[in-house]
RNA sequence: GGAGAGGUUCCCGAGCGGUCAAAGGGAACAGACUGUAAAUCUGUCGUCAGUCGACUUCGGAGGUUCGAAUCCUCCCCUCUCCA
């Protein structure tokens, strides 16, 4: 592959490229002595579940990988204590080291459904950070400036609105940089909402007199909610741990309005793919029929064809079909007559007594297809008998 | 250090002595409809009990009052201006 395949498959799915004549320089270098590029992307242990919204950069990083550089992966075990002033908790409650290991490697399995681990190093902060004193600390916040960092959205837009803003948070984007320094990075990954603290990690590292890493940033990944940004916050994710059928629900719950955002960054369809989509749309093609495609080929990107149209055949029986799915929860029953809502309470499907009353009294409560009437209403099961409880959750009842 | 403003239920945000479990919006959940866990419309949305009612909640601890989220005192936290 020459370089300007190179580029241009590094520039599909990506936002921007900070600066492009950087990176062709890198590739060209790297292309001619055979040295790889260290391509690094931070992470904060906090333990929270990967998701789509994360995968965008990471699929750029084995995208390098596969052209034969390195992905450093950076656990930031020091700025985890801090919180990314991005997001809006100022202050997280600090990790232990045992946290700290467990969540990075639960991460770690998480980035390798996706990552070449014989390509991947990780790297952690607490590596180089213990090591700096008050001196070195001085030095390098001297580097930076008052006006610098607000010049920047995130922190401007908290002074303006009069939220309180830390001085360690600050220190956020001064600690990523010096990790550029620290592993000598040749190009950083991350979303587009990372290109502030990207580039402070370019100035930092022409402090210390080495070459610029570039920047390459991804877009932000828009959540099931179709509104906010992905996250953990807003519950509105789609997980790499999320079984095949959880995914597909979840691709499927997207607005409509989403799908060739999705196709392009969630699927990672190719320009023809997307194209196609485009033109289904634009001919009348039904929303749902692209949509169930769009899932199929998400959830198969992780689990494999065969498990795709497994979730894709439940789906359509239980939602399209509105039939009882293959498997369900199990809950056994030993009275004569039980009250629906003790069921309810008792199975977990519902967390407190008024949760479960208000579920029947709105309606959502069938047993064996009979909606049950009345919050107080007693059923007796002889031997078995589905209840189902909403939209998607059933309870199988055991008669003991 | 001085002077002001403020901390409300998952989130935002009203309330400023009783009619407040607390407006409004968002989220969430359910129902109808449907092309889907889209969209739209409707309902619900502290806990327990049952449809009387009881209990817990409005930064924390006390106090005033028949009665407080609302008034007072002290404390904690945030913001603004001045130094």
């Amino acid at each position: 592959m020459d370089i300007s395949q190179e580029l241009k498959m590094i520039q599909t799915a990506v936002e921007e490229i900070v600066p492009l004549e950087g990176l062709v320089t890198k590739l060209e270098r790297s292309k001619k002595t055979g040295v790889p590029l260290r391509i690094k992307y931070g992470i904060d242990p906090t333990g929270s579940d990967v998701h789509l919204g994360h995968l965008v950069p990471i699929r750029k990083m084995r995208q390098f990988q596969d052209m034969g550089h390195i992905g450093v992966i950076i656990i930031g075990d020091f700025t985890a204590r801090i919180g990314d002033p991005t997001g809006r908790d100022a202050s997280r409650p600090p990790l232990t080291p045992e946290q700290i290991k467990s969540n990075s490697e639960k991460y770690m399995e998480q980035l390798y459904t996706v990552l070449d681990p014989n390509r991947t190093e990780v790297r952690y902060q607490s590596e180089w950070f213990p090591k700096l004193g008050l001196n070195d600390i001085l030095q390098l916040l001297g580097k930076f400036t008052l006006a610098q960092f607000m010049a920047h959205d995130t922190f401007r837009s908290r002074y303006e609105k009069g939220q309180s803003l830390g001085m360690h948070e600050l220190m956020y984007p001064v600690l990523q940089a010096y990790d550029s320094v620290a592993i000598q990075s040749d190009v950083e990954l991350g979303a587009t909402e990372q290109k502030f603290n990207i580039l402070c990690g370019r100035d930092l590292q022409r402090h210390y007199g080495q070459e610029e890493q570039v920047a390459v940033l991804t877009p932000i990944l828009t959540g099931t909610d179709g509104v906010n940004k992905m996250g953990k916050s807003m519950n509105n994710y789609i997980a790499v741990f999320d079984p095949p059928a959880e995914k597909y629900g979840k691709v499927m719950s997207i607005p409509d309005s989403l799908l060739i955002n999705y196709y392009e960054y969630a699927a990672y369809a190719d320009a023809a793919a997307i194209e196609k989509v485009k033109a289904d749309l634009a001919a009348g093609v039904n929303p749902m029929l692209l949509k169930k495609q769009l899932a199929h080929s998400v959830v198969s990107l992780y689990h494999g064809e065969e498990d795709a149209q497994i979730a894709a055949d439940g789906f359509a029986k239980q939602f399209s079909q509105r039939e009882l799915p293959d498997e369900m929860p199990e809950f056994k029953v030993a009275e004569d007559s039980i009250r629906v809502c003790n069921i309810l309470v008792d199975s977990g499907v519902c967390s407190t007594m008024g949760e479960a009353k208000r579920l029947i009294s709105g309606g959502g409560v069938s047993v064996d297809g009979e909606r049950i009437g009345s919050w107080d209403a007693e059923i007796s099961v002889a031997q078995e008998a589905v209840l189902k409880a909403g939209k998607r959750r059933y309870l199988r009842l055991i008669r003991e």
